[in-house]
RNA sequence: GCCGAAGUGGCGGAAUUGGUAGACGCGCUGGAUUCAAAAUCCAGUUCUCGCAAGGGAGUGCGGGUUCGAUUCCCGCCUUCGGUACCA
């Protein structure tokens, strides 16, 4: 009782408590800090657990009641194993980088490190209401130097390396260079660009610094490369593959468009094979696991050159997987891109491909999408000669083959490709079947591997596996062609043309990038006058004056992109202070990798993978252990809002705008064809919202015609009368506006007015309600509405178990008499149904444990605090603070939250007799008790001579009867 | 189209290895308390026939395996998420 005095307050004296959660937590918060209850130490005897967060990008808009509902769930776990004896790692910090915070400093001038800042602070806020126990001295933040310095630090290592096939890890250039210095590259078994030169080591010997250095950014990890990009005007950056959905820019909708840049690349490519298999090895969502199988593409099939026929030393390459349809091959078709275009292209079509490839350009992403069915392209004139059967193949353009994947060259099989016969139908082209398996040819392309080959030379009555391999071997034999795997993915374009990153740590001079001194790291990012590129189109960071390397070389100027930060962030909450390395040996020794990850599923393929990446490097450096570094994943569900619409119609009348009643324009729109928009409304002027009653009153369409001052002259129309510049009339007798609304289920979002926050609901209920009231709500990873009317139920609850504390006169009562028989078995079916749910993530089931535990102790009217008390420390991962104040008042050691979690017995749950289900023909009929001890043959003797069952049984042979004891009887009769 | 996940009361959801379908909560109905309301407490609440006792049906649809299926198998339908001229 000590604690209470410190807090200077008489509330020991008071016998009568009540329930007040504000009041509590208050003192509680208080006291965690003061004691530094969830300080974590890299040094114990326990055995480790690291609980990870996705950490979140700060925005201004603060936390929506969506957002915490992973962090409440890793809270819950993480404070579960700390009572369970383990030594928890649970950080937070802030993935502190990105564009909305440049976008406002654009607006408003404002530094977005001060903007940051701001917003970081109030997420601070936010998350210390909920009652987190992060290890806030831990905390990182990506645009911190002392941070950004590893980051920075990270990608200097990658530029330094090269990955070796043979290795089959990245290994030092250095390594490189020497084996270039003595024999060239002829058996460097290296990833590298693919048209990379042979070269001797006389070549290499013989190149300047200046040659040697170009070449040697083949092989490094991380490189600067003219390519194609996603290119966004809007927001002035490239963005990344990933960055793009539909063509537009994931964040804001912008259009994009392919150009041409130098960008600095990552060369994740090299890491395709691991970051595949890989993931056999890691307890993920299976779904999410194979979004990056999708995205990483792995295909198995052949490359084959085809010679051209003017000019039969130059090659055209393609990649297939269906190498055994290569007799079937009628025309070939390269992206309008593809560098060999030219050289292909005879003069009297030179015009018409000119003309094609102008037109393709000129076409958004969009628009390509959009009109994937329609078929085009090209003739060149130029033929290639059939590696097996010699034959000429007409050469064609056409944009359905895209210059990033493969080699922008397929060889076409319109028997076996629907798009290959599409192509050839419209250009009038020979179809030639190939398996005599192949059907409706004339009506669509059959890709059955079924069947014996035909018009096929050589494999000729083979079968698909007998032909592939023979195939290839033939290729390879002649240096045609050779087995090959290929893969969607592409190198991930690394910089941004933006302010507001990592500036990237190297400088230019001769047109060549070199690294900085390590040393001058943090390289930080230098004052700008304004957040907009130059006048000729640099990035911002061109703006800075007298930003210079050493005074005299140009720094890159474009910046690391989000996810460079977050790709690592995980090993700087185990050492985050260290000024001398990202992580030390012995940090991450201890803590070797998460045990626990807990994020939403749309960072699948962009952070997930990133981070795969960068800590697969980092472990083929030596500097982690893992080479996964995440165990096990979770992914939260989305809480979405409700969204109330109301219906305008789409034309004015007599100049007025018109809403109907939901059911009256329903109606409108089915008879007469009206038009109708749906103009969403702040949900708390809305009666019985997210139900199919919803409506708005007189009052209401008042507050709307306030809140939306354009409508206020509007008409309201409802079937009980039109309400229209202030006035209600109404038909008959009706006393005011009943305004039907529209209720959907979707993102909680400003522009739907339905955002709820968790500030509000914390305020009203409580935090430990709050938290308790998100789980109750369903399985941690589905998505489901959120709907603050439910959270009475768990309000109550919390009353309730309050009220086994006190007597009828609201006094603080516990008793220390033995508890009974029953009341020991209601709290080790607690204590069990927890602990196991809690293993499988099933937070809304403990919830309603821990009703069904108070619900039965109320009813025994139990108040043993040898009961209580176990009872509490149960709870206390989900509602850590009134756990903690009944803890204290029971007269506790220390926090509760550094308390044991209590040892199941199962001797409790032992019963004398239990009640058997008895059904006839599995339908259940009677039930009755038998003792625990009964055998089979007593079981269905006992069940066969009871009344009911009789009934059921009398007239009819009994055919079988099957006893599970413990657990129920089934009586077959027919 | 392809890949993944899911379909259970008015609603959120439970049923962990095939064994009493609908736990727990919301909402609703009735009652107690109250001058009244809030709050609280008690009872009921899958649908259906029935005054009741007691029947019948029932976990998206259609089949199958089994003494017994929300759970396993086959075929469909719907919804959500991802992805897409990927050769």
């Amino acid at each position: 009782m000590e604690l209470y005095q410190c807090f200077n307050t008489n509330i020991t004296n008071k016998k009568v408590m009540e329930y007040n959660p504000r009041e509590i937590e208050k003192r509680w918060k208080a006291y965690w800090d003061k004691n530094e209850v969830y300080k974590v130490s890299n040094e114990s005897n326990r055995p480790k657990f690291y609980v990870l967060d996705m950490f979140p990008y700060p925005s201004g808009a603060g936390l929506h009641v969506g957002h915490p509902l992973g962090y409440i769930a890793s809270d819950i776990y993480a404070r579960y194993k700390r009572l369970s004896g383990y030594n928890v790692l649970h950080p937070m910090g802030y993935d502190s980088f990105g564009l909305p915070a440049e976008q406002y400093a654009i607006q408003t001038g404002i530094h977005p490190a001060v903007a940051t800042e701001e917003n970081i602070n109030r997420y601070r806020q936010q998350l210390d209401n909920i009652g987190f126990s992060y290890d806030w001295s831990r905390e990182v933040r990506t645009s911190s130097s002392q941070y950004y310095k590893w980051t920075q630090w990270i990608f200097m290592q990658l530029f330094k390396h090269y990955y070796d096939q043979e290795a089959d890890k990245a290994l030092p250039i250095d390594q490189l260079i020497e084996k270039l210095s003595k024999e060239g590259n002829a058996n460097v078994k290296a990833v590298c660009h693919e048209d990379t030169a042979d070269i001797s080591a006389e070549d290499w010997n013989g190149m300047d610094e200046k040659e040697q250095q170009l070449f040697l950014l083949n092989y490094r990890l991380t490189f600067p490369e003219k390519s194609y990009v996603n290119w966004c005007p809007a927001l002035g950056t490239v963005l990344s593959n990933d960055e793009v959905k539909d063509g537009v820019s994931e964040r804001g909708g912008y259009p994009v468009e392919r150009k041409l840049m130098q960008q600095w690349s990552m060369r994740i490519t090299a890491y395709a094979d691991r970051l595949l298999t890989g993931l056999d090895t890691v307890d993920w969502p299976e779904s999410l696991k194979e979004q990056q199988r999708n995205w990483i593409g792995r295909s198995q099939g052949a490359s084959v050159k085809f010679a051209l026929e003017n000019a039969p030393e130059q090659k055209i390459e393609v990649f297939t997987t269906r190498v055994d349809t290569i007799f079937g091959v009628t025309f070939m078709c390269l992206a309008p891109e593809h560098e060999m275009v030219d050289v292909i292209t005879t003069d009297e079509y030179r015009e018409k491909v000119d003309e094609y490839r102008t037109w393709t350009a000129s076409r958004s992403e969009v628009e390509r999408m959009q009109e994937v069915k329609k078929v085009t392209g090209q003739f060149t004139g130029g033929y290639c000669i059939h590696p097996f059967n010699g034959e000429k193949v007409p050469i064609y353009i056409a944009d359905y083959v895209l210059a990033g994947y493969g080699t922008g060259a397929v060889m076409a099989v319109p028997s076996g490709d629907q798009r290959d016969w599409d192509f050839a139908k419209h250009f009038d082209l020979p179809i030639v079947p190939i398996l005599d398996a192949q059907e409706n040819m004339e009506e669509q392309a059959d890709a059955t591997k079924e069947g014996k080959y035909i018009n096929s030379g050589f494999i000729n009555g083979l079968e698909y596996a007998e032909a592939v391999p023979q195939l290839i071997e033939w290729l390879e034999e002649r240096k045609m062609g050779r087995g090959k795997i290929q893969y969607r993915i592409r190198n991930a374009v690394f910089s941004r043309q933006r302010y507001w990153g990592e500036p990237v740590p190297a400088y230019w001079k001769d047109g060549v990038p070199y690294l900085i001194d390590e040393a001058d790291l943090p390289l930080e990012l230098p004052t700008v006058d304004k957040y907009l590129p130059t006048e000729t189109g640099e990035p911002p960071l061109g703006r800075a004056e007298e930003w210079k390397y050493k005074g005299k070389y140009d720094y890159e100027l474009s910046t690391m992109p989000g996810w460079a930060g977050s790709s690592w962030y995980f090993y700087r909450y185990m050492d985050p202070n260290n000024e001398n390395e990202f992580v030390s040996k012995e940090a991450v020794d201890y803590w070797q990798n998460v045990d626990l990850y807990l994020g939403g599923s749309e960072h699948a393929v962009g952070h997930l993978l990133y981070s795969r990446f960068w800590n697969k490097f980092l472990f083929d450096l030596g500097l982690v252990p893992q080479e996964e570094y995440a165990k096990k994943l979770i992914n939260q569900g989305m809480i979405q809002g409700v969204i109330e619409f109301l219906m305008l119609q789409k034309e004015k009348i007599d100049g007025y705008s018109r809403f109907a009643c939901a059911d009256i324009a329903k109606k409108e729109m089915e008879e007469l064809g009206t038009e109708f928009a749906k103009i969403p409304i702040h949900i708390d002027y809305v009666q019985n919202y997210g139900s199919n009653s919803s409506y708005v009153d007189t009052d209401s369409v008042k507050k709307f015609v306030d809140w939306r001052p354009e409508f206020k002259d509007a008409i309201f129309e409802c079937g009980s009368g039109v309400y229209h510049k202030g006035m209600f009339k109404p038909h008959v007798d009706a006393a005011g506006s009943h305004l039907m609304t529209i209720s959907e289920v979707g993102k909680m979002s400003k522009r739907y007015f339905n955002v709820v926050n968790p500030d509000d609901v914390v305020e009203r209920y409580g935090a430990d309600c709050f938290r308790m009231y998100e789980m109750f709500l369903g399985p941690i990873e589905q998505a489901k509405p959120w709907d603050t009317k439910g959270i009475d139920g768990v309000s109550k609850f919390l009353r309730k178990l309050w009220s086994l504390f006190t007597n009828k006169n609201n006094e603080f009562a516990v008793s220390d008499d033995a508890p009974t028989k029953d009341e020991w078995k209601v709290l080790h079916q607690l204590i069990k149904k927890v602990s196991d749910d809690i293993e499988r993530f099933s937070f809304n089931t403990c919830v309603s444990g821990f009703m069904i535990a108070v619900n039965d102790l109320k009813k025994m009217n139990c108040n043993k605090s040898a009961i209580l008390k176990d009872l509490i420390v149960v709870m206390a991962p989900f509602a850590p603070f009134v756990t903690e104040e009944l803890w204290q008042r029971l007269g506790g050691q220390g926090s509760i939250h550094q308390a044991a979690y209590p040892e199941f017995n199962e001797d409790y749950l032992k019963e004398d007799s239990i009640e058997y289900p008895i059904s006839i023909n599995g339908k259940k009929r009677a039930s009755a008790e038998f003792p625990a001890d009964a055998s089979k043959d007593e079981l269905e003797k006992a069940a066969l001579s009871l009344e009911a069952i009789q009934k059921w049984t009398e007239g009819k042979t009994i055919r079988k009867v099957i006893v599970v004891p413990k657990r129920m009887i089934n009586i077959v009769v027919g």
